[in-house]
DNA sequence: CAGAATCCCAGCCGATACTG
DNA sequence: CAGTATCGGCTGGGATTCTG
């Protein structure tokens, strides 16, 4: 039987900090919600109706893992019924930055994709 | 710049360029791929050899995706058990180069994340 | 050596329903 | 209003097997 010992992960470890922060980013909405955050402090309905098509269930789930990882602020206020915001925090705003670099080099480059994946798929 | 109205697919459509960086370096391999291309081209089994833990599938398909969009090229040697060398494009460089600015604010952050998620943690 | 094909599981994610 | 809980589909990804 083929044992491994201490696989656990190698260069690819958790320990990567370029994982964890791929991790963070590279899931659906927190591309997303930075980008609406980064504007201003906003609520959860409104950020729901913000981001067209995001369920609560990973709304929440999303914004909780940025609470975690210090990206996010979460703020209640005792109104009638309660509300709660959101709010970028410094570190988040770093990020969102050289997220936004990313963006940049999509915008920069998709033609250029595009065109390789044209020339790929076509052919034989 | 102009205002995008079209709500059909959301800011989250696949006409995203960002959703379409996102969506190949956010894949488990691809970094760790681009990492090792970017030093210098690289045949199959060796690059399975330096990513340790990475599947032929995973690590065939990820080569395939990349080769589609541009960033690596792949090269048939017709030796005698034939062999195949990936290596990076241009365009693959000029990605890497900005994955690596994410890598930077990983490894600038990472302690404050760290701390972040520890304050998280151990709260009621 | 370089890969394609297959099986299977874990986790993401959406839809829906329920709570304070 | 701001969530949590649950079910189920889809897919990323690993292990294994087969081919040129």
């Amino acid at each position: 039987m083929a044992m491994k010992k201490e696989r656990k992960g190698d260069a690819y470890s958790a320990r990567c900090p370029a994982r964890l922060v791929l991790d963070q980013i590279g899931d659906k909405w927190t591309v997303l919600l930075l980008g609406v955050l980064v504007k201003q402090p906003t609520r959860f309905n409104e950020l729901k109706r913000r981001l067209q098509g995001v369920s609560q269930k990973m709304l929440g789930q999303t914004l909780k893992k940025l609470e975690r990882n210090g990206l996010v602020t979460r703020q209640v206020f005792a109104t009638v019924p309660v509300s709660v915001e959101y709010a970028i925090t410094p570190l988040g705003r770093t990020l969102a930055g050289t997220v936004d670099a990313l963006r940049q080099w999509a915008e920069q480059h998709i033609d250029e994709v595009a065109r390789a994946q044209e020339r790929f798929d076509a052919r034989p």
